[in-house]
DNA sequence: GTCTATAAGGTGATAGAC
DNA sequence: GTCTATCACCTTATAGAC
């Protein structure tokens, strides 16, 4: 029955982002990952066929929102408003996905060895029309004149900074575990 | 000769700092540290006894210069100079030790699994007494009331993202190589 | 101290019964 | 479709000649 094959694709898909997470693409062992889903290891192979199609299906869980979250640079024509949602989306992928969204940090931090190459192709892509955006914007003198690059740069490092190191900000502020309070309160 | 104990030692370190942070820990293999280093495999074991202690020694090599990043702090009555002094601090360790800090964040991003307590403790106690000095600059009224450890996460994410996702930013960029130019440019 | 050859152990992947 | 038993390979680590 379709329904079970599609349950058990989600349960496989969500353990193995959460030990993706914790340990990276070659500490985890899929045998861990089955565990954790509760299901025979040669269930994984029977779905995914390799370890590496079950990670690259995890990274791509997480690039649709991804690239939804930079549609206000497209919608919008007030910088401000566009800015103010960017920055809601991105902190809202880091909440809700905060196990793919390590996965796809360490990957990037690695060189992106595993990411297929249509995807990085669509996200670089997107960062290139976004920075035309903002010089659009400054050309018309409706934001301050900052290199739209650099301004990306430090919004991704900001807003993920919560999600990929939340062991260390656990540990600093003596929370067992992050929770919305914890982290930035958004902007309304 | 104990020169050429220290060389080697060297060699090999300086090999598994570079490779480390290509790949992580788990996808590292001993005998491409080796080869890099231009040694037979079996010398990394002879000097290091094993994969896990050589990569301690990279850590190591880098929490030195991160507990005297933040001497600013205690040094100092006058906020602004800290501040600027520290930040300087933290951007010239991403710079000069590009390699080792980037091993370091990956190995905080999947909870510290391999830093020894000693250190860890260290640097938790450093960045306490961090704090503890912002909140007195602030009873003092010479900084604005932010919170001490939020502010301490953001200098952070915002001095490595340029060291730790080199790749993507060059990537973004379309530099071959990030320099001391394609970077922020240092306060005089 | 250096290096080759090998042992020991673990992990991805699959065959084949149910 | 499910799962147990097993294979084949790879990597850490070491023994022992030089």
């Amino acid at each position: 029955m379709a329904k079970i094959r599609e349950r058990n694709k989600e349960l496989i898909i969500q353990a193995a982002s959460e030990i993706f997470a914790e340990r990276g693409f070659a500490a985890t062992k899929t045998i861990d990952i089955a565990a954790r889903a509760g299901l025979p290891k040669a269930n994984v192979y029977y779905y995914f066929k390799t370890k590496e199609n079950l990670y690259r299906s995890v990274l791509e869980s997480i690039v649709e929102p991804l690239l939804q979250a930079a549609t206000p640079f497209y919608d919008d024509s007030d910088p401000t408003i566009a800015f103010k949602s960017y920055i809601r989306a991105k902190i809202r992928i880091s909440q809700q996905h905060p196990h793919a969204s390590k996965v796809f940090a360490s990957e990037i931090m690695h060189g992106a060895p595993h990411l297929p190459d249509d995807i990085k192709a669509q996200l670089m892509e997107q960062t290139r029309r976004s920075s035309e955006q903002i010089e659009f914007w400054i050309k018309q003198g409706l934001m301050a004149p900052v290199d739209p690059q650099h301004l990306l740069f430090t919004i991704w490092a900001s807003t993920q900074t919560y999600a990929d190191f939340d062991w260390q900000i656990a540990a600093v502020t003596g929370k067992e575990k992050l929770t919305d309070k914890t982290t930035i309160p958004l902007p309304a």
